[in-house]
DNA sequence: AATGAATGAGGATTCATTCAT
DNA sequence: AATGAATGAATCCTCATTCAT
């Protein structure tokens, strides 16, 4: 990698790590290009030299974003220990890398409402959202097989803990304070493996 | 109520209906007011004669969308069967109302998109979620106190099952043929309720 | 005419009129749209409530700089009297033309140079050219015919007529002083008539 | 000359060349320095290295362009054979001149815009013009002493030829095939030299 | 000489809102 | 109540030019 790459990298990095936090902080549209301009320090050319408009910009950090990290999701699925604490430790995990981008968190909404109308937002959440769905399907045939689960229907399983973490994350944004992501996931994940009826 | 109020009630719901729709297929960046204009039929004048701004349009959907119908919730609480029973059906009828609305249910996202920014939106979603986690808190409670569930924090349980809804309805919205409500939420209630473990 | 459409039209004038006067001072791409708002009296809003672009504005004024006052062609081929004379009238009238419009006859050029890279008004400018022509090869026609000309090709000494017009106008644009339109445009036409040679 | 002014004219020449198609191509105002630096196959650095501004490289092109070659106008004047035979050598040569630089004649109206806004252009084509100009009413003039040509005035018959030639240049750029140089340049001087009359 | 990343003033266009009728 | 022409502040983006290397 030479110097040039380096430098080049660097920059649309500091740029669309300003971007997140103005994005963050006022939304897609309310946020200015003058706002990222002195966000990130440079000047708006420079800006424009490295994105060709707002709008790649977006796209930039949403492929940043939603970008799965799949070796780690594999090193879960096949590490050691019994299906339960793994689940649980994917859950952590998911939730402890919300927890570090807190405040950029809310640009997650942001994107949501763009993928309704940007095609090519869309498929990324949707190949980001089958990554973990896929995973978790895996993890719990495991289960099953190890004889740790009901023979339940896995992928429906999946689909159960996948919404479950989504649909946190929806409260959370909606209301911080309803979800206190230590001692909750932990709980929750229990609660689904353990039942509510007696 | 007056003649007057009639036809000025019904303006506003002409407007309303139009700028849903606009809203749903555009977003309410993207969507302009003579985009509203044209859909409603009406001319721009009228809009603004009805409601003073654009915001107020958005902030007037909003508190028709996330108003619960308080009396069917109680109902569903109150009414015979068992807490299982009425469980499903209280899932059944949120699914079925999203379905009913669902040409322009992508509105959704721009709400939630919306509401990190604007307190007056994230305060109704706030209350309309609360509502909703309340019946959840007292329906399992009953299935506590009944017997029909284990001796488990209400207030969690209540969570996930809150948390799995709207964790659906976000799957739903990013790959619509990835949640098949008929079937599926259901079957994940009936999950929830028996757990995965052996 | 309704009130409505006399309103428009005389907006869409006061704009053109404006616009022909700012263009011709600083050419297409040194005007700028504030500058036609500023000689219009109007608003920028108002400019492009009636023109939806610069581009649009230019279009606007090359259709009705280039339209041909057909029926004033015609009245000419038909009148009485000698061809010579019809000719002399012919060019008269088109050299008072540009004198009436002495103040933006400059933007002549930057049409012809706009017209090099836009179809629209290269089109514009060959069918007005053309009906010049078309006029001159019948009129030229009636000389022969008449036996006032002698038996040349028609088409020829048409385009010689039309190409010594054309070429004054660029003489007088680069040089003003060098075209005197009142008793060259005359002295030429009978040049051209009698010959050089003895 | 030594080795680097060598190198400089030449560059100088690269960057001219590249910039005569790309004006000729896109027009003085759409084309971008970026096209002329793609074109030249330099760098933009290099590009302002030799000329200072974009203006600069237009007035280059322009001086490069509309310099007579009076050496060679001279010895047509003093050439042997009949005044009508060097006329029509004359007409020829300039249409030859033309038709060899047929990629970038468009260029032309370019210029005859930009002598309206600027007097340094204007001035440039202005001394072009004359230069022929004097020549045509020296060549006349010899027409006329020699018996040749009636006693005309040999001024007005000079502006006639000029204009004539103009004209067909414009009439060539806006309809190319109205204009075929080849029989048309010597028709129309013989149609000049004797006469339309009977 | 040569490079190309960096700059930022400038400009066309948009669009929510107003207001005379 | 209703209309739609009029407004102008606000914003994205362009592109000639500069300058560190």
């Amino acid at each position: 990698m030479t110097r040039h790459t380096d430098v080049s990298a660097a920059r649309k990095n500091q740029i669309l790590d300003a971007a997140m936090v103005v994005f963050a902080r006022l939304g897609f549209h309310e946020a200015r290009m003058d706002d990222i301009v002195q966000a990130s320090g440079l000047s708006k050319g420079t800006l424009y030299w490295y994105f060709k408009s707002k709008e790649d910009i977006i796209l930039a950090i949403s492929q940043r974003l939603f970008s799965t990290d799949i070796e780690q999701l594999e090193e879960i699925l096949g590490s050691e220990g019994t299906v339960e604490e793994r689940l649980l430790e994917l859950m952590r995990s998911r939730a402890r890398g919300l927890q570090e981008m807190s405040e950029v968190v809310t640009i997650l909404f942001e994107f949501y409402a763009a993928a309704v109308h940007q095609g090519e937002v869309r498929q990324l959440i949707k190949i980001y959202f089958q990554g973990f769905h896929e995973l978790l399907v895996a993890l719990i045939q495991q289960g099953i097989d190890r004889g740790e689960f009901r023979p339940i229907n896995a992928v429906e399983a999946a689909i159960a803990l996948d919404s479950l973490f989504q649909g946190l994350v929806v409260r959370w944004l909606i209301d911080p304070q309803a979800v206190q992501w230590d001692t909750l996931s932990e709980s929750l994940v229990r609660l689904i493996l353990d039942g509510l009826s007696t």
